[in-house]
DNA sequence: CCCCGTATTGGACTAAAGTCCAATATCCGT
DNA sequence: ACGGATATTGGACTTTAGTCCAATACGGGG
């Protein structure tokens, strides 16, 4: 079902990425090794599951390049810098940004598995929660124009006849698209509609 | 009303105090500087607005544990963290333990502005949100036990005669205690007493 | 012992929502 | 032009929820 999770490894030192790869694999964990950011970049699937271990410095594209790139591509994977020469304000800058860690070398081999696995982790939660927006996309997507109109009006808590005032039509009618939408969103109550509609950040105030 | 928000200083040298101080006073912030750790922890009022600059390395207390010091006091305020000899390690766990900015020294003038207007900034918004809460706090608080019973069953979607049965009673009794619990909590829609409950962490599901 | 807050219940309706069955009216694409 | 998706509306009810007025019951406090 749910692939592995997988520990991606990017740094253009060889023996680095070699050592990495042998501590990472040491502790069962699926590894795959990128010798370059723009290797990584071109190849990675955003929807592999795992976290990255990231070199800082690198030619090309440095990390935090790599970071950016990654964000702009819609990626989430958790982030862990390493680095033998950052500063304090690349540090910071990174976490800024959203990085998990933020490692120096020579990393202690416990810092780095202790990190890696917060990492899957909070990548794991993410994929979840975001697998559940989806889904409430995908029912909304199966609504027509007019039933989402109405669904707006049902989560502002307005009155049936309230919502055919405004929509220019009859209680009646409303009912029917209300109908409609409690059952291709799948609820069988407004509360639970509006539970929904609240995590897709519909109807708000 | 709300008073000004200020920022608080704390640093063992003088001479740096007195500069910092000088620099935001001349950004027109309102300014509140600390020769020690011990004497903002002591003195300081949580509920004051603003946000707090603060050096890493002093005596007695250092940075990172005023901050857990802060926390454990409940205190949210956004602090901003200023050093000069500072390492990636501490930067880092500053950063993951919620710190806004890490800062070294020397600090352009403008690092520095940039970096308290956007801290004075989320504690605003933090603040805000925090009252609403408040308020809902205080709304719930004045429902009485079997009242918050009702409220529960309602945002789980339930109807009343489930409710009644659940709670051992009649679906008319549970009608009355329905009507008072939207009274009391200042909502006239079910849509709405959900999104406040779901605010205060209420029923989820 | 009486008053107040709380919990309950009845009666009598009004309002709102939901359910079935059925019937038009468009617009769109094959 | 025909079939399908979409939007609308009616009629006829059944369920739920909400509203008013009233009344009983219980536990504390004053």
């Amino acid at each position: 079902m749910t692939p592995h999770p997988t520990v991606f490894i990017v740094d253009d030192d060889a023996a680095v990425l070699k050592s990495l790869a042998r501590l990472l694999r040491s502790a069962r964990l699926d590894v795959l090794a990128f010798g370059s950011p723009q290797e990584f970049l071109e190849r990675h699937d955003p929807r592999a599951p795992g976290c990255l271990v990231l070199d800082l410095a690198m030619p090309g594209l440095n990390g935090l390049e790599l970071q950016a790139a990654l964000m702009a591509k819609g990626s989430t994977i958790p982030i862990i810098f390493l680095t033998g020469h950052g500063d304090i304000p690349t540090s910071v800058q990174a976490m800024k940004r959203g990085a998990l860690d933020f490692l120096t070398k020579p990393v202690k081999d416990d810092d780095l598995l202790q990190s890696v696995k917060a990492a899957i982790e909070q990548d794991r939660t993410a994929r979840q929660a975001r697998a559940e927006l989806d889904d409430i996309q995908a029912r909304l997507a199966t609504l027509t124009q007019r039933e989402r109109e109405v669904l707006i009006h049902v989560v502002s808590g307005q009155l049936n006849k309230e919502t055919a005032a405004e929509l220019g039509t009859v209680e009646k009618t409303i009912k029917v698209h209300r109908a409609r939408v409690m059952e291709k969103m799948k609820v069988d109550s407004v509360v639970e509609l509006v539970r929904l509609t609240e995590r897709a950040g519909i109807g708000g105030k």
